[in-house]
DNA sequence: ACCTGAACACCGTTCAAGT
DNA sequence: ACCTGAACACCGTTCAAGT
């Protein structure tokens, strides 16, 4: 067998992506495999590996789709320049909404790790940096005067605990700690912080 | 084949435990497996699931045992009753000091699930509600006249504010998003929080 | 009653062999 | 050059069979 030509890496690369993600968002992070991929998109196993190292290069690729997903919904909200505090309100809720609705890929994000030794590429951390950064310049509006130093310090607190509360919700956590839904601590947070 | 007696199920579940724990803490989570565990504790696999329901079940109790250990040395820090500020300080570096030192554990603590529809035995949440509730006296004292809905709105939010920023620093992304400690995020966190 | 060993249905990864 | 199929070294879980 072998040799059959029928796409390019290109579009092999795209369609075993696009079947991990429907995976992944079906089944779950941990019911995603190799071969069911493979068996998606009519390929053996064998040519997974032409086309991605491994199996951890590939949920980079699926990781990095996701970062950018939320970038693209997040980015708008910075536009209304107008009230900061709104902005960030919108921003956080909307931050909560991808996850909760795409929970599954969401926190494969979270909770996919490299072997000790391998660390990421650096477009992967890039992508999480600009995310960081949609929230420096409502928060650059809302404390005048501060160095950028320090705004980039809350800008980074504030999205790790935006995250932190998220993370909970995401484990149901919140349901045994007498709480049903994440909204209430999220406006506590800004409540505090803002 | 069979019937050695050598040890009471007890035993071998505080072996297979302790088994468990210490390849958890030299090759991290994902290298755990029933097998390692078996050979390591001189039994077939097939006695593993004498003792356990199945390999979640061991990873369930084995993270109820981190949580007891962080109850441990938390809580001695309540006692001090002078100063509130001190006392959650000292709880968040101590906090963040055991997720660093006990990595792998800490990592599994928050990354395992269970399979979809089955749920945690109630005595699992309620460790981890035993935690929160430790910061609730400190923060009783420094905002009292609130309610006890709201101090513990409070306790949740910090907790889990803590933990994002934890949780980043246990990836490595700080380095990535440009602080190669968490100590200063904590910081800043309480700072607009006490 | 307690424990084993082998089996079943899965994994990720590699690579000689085929077209 | 591209792709397969089989192999290797692993998994979690079950259960007939042995003592």
């Amino acid at each position: 067998m072998g040799r059959r030509g029928d796409h390019s890496i290109e579009q092999i690369k795209e369609m075993a992506l696009d079947a991990a993600e429907t995976i992944v968002r079906e089944q779950g992070y941990h019911h995603l495999s190799t071969r069911k991929i493979a068996k998606a998109i009519g390929y053996t196993v064998g040519t997974l590996y032409m086309v991605f190292e491994n199996l951890d290069e590939l949920i980079l690729y699926l990781n990095g789709r996701t970062l950018d997903q939320l970038y693209e919904v997040i980015e708008p909200l910075v536009q209304r320049q107008d009230d900061p505090k709104r902005c960030i309100h919108e921003m956080t809720h909307t931050y909560l909404n991808f996850a909760l609705q795409n929970r599954s890929r969401w926190n494969m994000v979270f909770e996919h790790r490299l072997p000790e030794g391998k660390d990421v590429p650096g477009w992967y951390p890039n992508k999480i940096s600009e995310l960081f950064n949609l929230l420096e310049t409502p928060l650059r509006q809302l404390h005048q005067g501060e160095s950028e130093q320090e705004i980039a310090l809350k800008a980074r607190v504030l999205w790790s605990s935006v995250h932190g509360i998220c993370a909970l919700a995401l484990t149901h956590s919140l349901q045994h700690l007498g709480f049903d839904s994440p909204e209430p601590m999220i406006e506590s947070l800004l409540k505090q912080n803002l």
